[in-house]
DNA sequence: GCGCCTATCTATCGGTCGATAACCCGGATC
DNA sequence: GATCCGGGTTATCGACCGATAGATAGGCGC
């Protein structure tokens, strides 16, 4: 029986928002998702995220029709924008040695990709069995690892690609390098672990260990059918 | 107004189930759990399980007290048992050469870790915070890296482990090589990308590619200030 | 300063899901 | 053949959660 208030007036939990144009509302309901589903994975509820922007839950749907076409923006908000088209011609430019070029290219990879919520999304993204993923990876396969390829193989006086078409192993350990990249992200952001705090040298070190090792085994897999086009480089027979 | 049947006989939807015994029920949850979590993760619905293993939902909380235990359980029916103590038998006998011993280790390690159910638990409980895979990275860093490093360390004449202390540098290449190891099951079975037939070969690739470029960076490493104990090798002033 | 537009709110629906209560029944035991 | 043990079931609770309906109010145009 606590004095009811007048019915219409101070009815409302809410202090009065402050209240912003649509575009506004849109890009900061966008850019708390990103943070929020980052965190929580995309089981994280809708009324969580509306709390930790200051509004409702409802006003969620007035700008995004649900909670899927949020998780969308979400990827894009975190894929897009975030390749970086100038690698392409950092590989491509023949005036640096390409040691120099592919380290480089690797050091600077290395800091756009090991963010947390690049890493994050990557994950539960690809546990959800998103198709993005492999879009990307598809992309990051024909862009980078055939251009870091076509240098190793010309700096080591190798047939050039067109010659003699890329090896499935050859492209195996180009993404073994990318792997132990994308998983100092994963120790840090996934499991909490401690890594190095100059991740830069550690890149560099694994590009340079890359550029040693990896010279011989191509030659090697070169070696035995160099005219072999489709065949598997099984050596029985 | 159907026909009403006789009210206790012909009541049942299910039909009268195979009746096992506690333990062997129990098994066959267990063992259900760990296809249906793998498949779905572990927001998976406990009603969903219960119709893949042909029970009925109750019949879960008969054996697990609630979902988390069941949970629990997935991860040790998973990761426990997967470890094999002779790897690091393997990987300490000198009879063999070290170069043989690290390859022979990885080949074997890569069959155990590439598994549909071992990649994606492990992802999944990842996400969600466990530190189950926090405590499993110790495990194989303080039981196959120091290994896999100290062997390398004598084989290039360089200054044993008791010595010189092994460098952060040194485990982050090790870390380099699980992680293009891990990889390959990622993009495999959480990316559902096509990855080589052969993967022995690629793993065997890999540890010649490590063996074969790593050494020389450890070299490095170790040059400038061999006598540093604890200082980052920050070769600055 | 009146009315309309719309950003934001309150209230609530309908479905989902983990968990519990209580009953059912086959067969071992005596 | 009455008793009871225990594996299995049905029915349902209560919390959660995405989504919708409709009320409320700030501010602009005229």
């Amino acid at each position: 029986m606590a004095a009811q208030p007048r019915p219409g007036a101070a009815r409302r939990r809410h202090p009065p928002r402050t209240r912003l144009s649509a575009d506004e509302r849109e890009r900061l309901i966008a850019r708390g998702a990103v943070a929020f589903f980052c965190e929580v994975g995309f089981g994280g509820q809708t009324r969580e995220l509306a709390k930790r922007l200051g509004i409702t839950q409802p006003l969620l749907y007035r700008y995004f029709p649900n909670k899927e076409a949020l998780i969308d923006r979400v990827y894009r908000e975190v894929y897009l924008n975030r390749w970086d088209p100038r690698w392409e011609e950092l590989l491509d430019n023949h005036a640096r040695p390409a040691r120099e070029r592919i380290i480089a290219f690797y050091r600077d990879y290395a800091k756009a990709v090991l963010s947390y919520e690049w890493i994050r999304i990557f994950m539960f993204s690809g546990l959800r069995g998103m198709n993005l993923n492999s879009r990307y990876l598809t992309l990051v396969r024909d862009r980078i690892y055939t251009r870091v390829l076509r240098e190793l193989r010309r700096e080591h006086g190798m047939p050039s690609p067109a010659e003699v078409p890329l090896r499935e192993i050859e492209f195996e350990l180009v993404w073994a390098l990318h792997a132990s990249i994308f998983y100092i992200g994963i120790r840090k952001w996934i499991y909490g672990l401690e890594i190095p705090e100059n991740v830069d040298e550690v890149v560099e070190s694994l590009a340079t260990s890359f550029l040693d090792g990896v010279p011989a085994v191509m030659q090697r897999a070169l070696a035995p059918s160099a005219t072999a086009k489709k065949r598997r480089a099984r050596p029985r027979g």
